[in-house]
DNA sequence: GCCTATCGTTTAGTTAACTAAATCTAACAA
DNA sequence: TTGTTAGATTTAGTTAACTAAACGATAGGC
């Protein structure tokens, strides 16, 4: 699962799933809506899609089905941004650390974060 | 232009165009056949397709077409970048980069660069 | 018992990226 | 001048994501 091969929406579902476990159909269209709207059935289409990629799976509660995750956050984030990575930076992640900070908007609370981790990678290339 | 919707394949051609500014559809051609088989007509179809939604431009020198980008690679980073911080990164730049430094290969030189422009920022920020 | 709201499933249509063969055209070589 | 080559264009087919109406079943309310 290269997970990249998620389309928008999909992404939108399992963030929902991400952030609640264990969740219905009917709980992922309403956090949606809250966003854009959307129909059910397509949210049930696509939970459809993504459970036979693997992404997700269920179990039935009494008539309806309970979705969770199979594809953890982590290795979501990870594979998306190597895909950006390699397809757009060259395979350089330092050169798009670069583009961030030179280009986007980081606040000073972050900032000292990354202080803090590049002040760790220092330390292990001794 | 939101540079996402280019495919992978559209976004090799449009690398093989900023590297080498005005380009033949037969050097694209081959450029790609260096890294993955395609056919020459798959070039010119996505050339097209390139070239409706305004990304590149040509012009004819005699019988052939030399194309040329309309888009500027900054611009499509810039808008590549964006997006994942967006969809993936609940649209914290700082976030991504906190991940790139965890999880990526970052050299000891790009750390080097990293650190002037986190220096910069702290500045900026008084 | 019957209505209706809510399940999941089926069906169907759109769009975008990709793929490349087939075709038409013009130049160039023999 | 005729045939091969190398252009561009046309045509056509696949796949994936997305969209949502329509349909069948069932649980719960009245």
């Amino acid at each position: 699962m290269t997970a990249t091969q998620l389309g928008r929406v999909q992404l939108l579902i399992m963030q929902v799933l991400w952030e609640n476990g264990r969740t219905t159909a009917r709980q992922i269209t309403d956090s949606i809506n809250e966003i854009e709207p959307i129909a059910h059935s397509t949210v049930q289409t696509l939970l459809r899609g993504l459970e036979e990629k693997g992404a997700v799976d269920h179990e039935a509660e009494g008539r309806t089905f309970v979705f969770f995750p199979l594809v953890e956050e982590a290795n979501f984030k990870q594979s998306a941004t190597r895909d950006l990575v390699k397809r757009v930076f060259g395979g350089k992640a330092g050169s798009l650390v670069s583009h961030l900070l030179k280009n986007e908007k980081v606040s000073a609370k972050e900032i000292d974060e990354i202080r803090k981790l590049i002040d760790q990678q220092s330390k292990k290339k001794k």
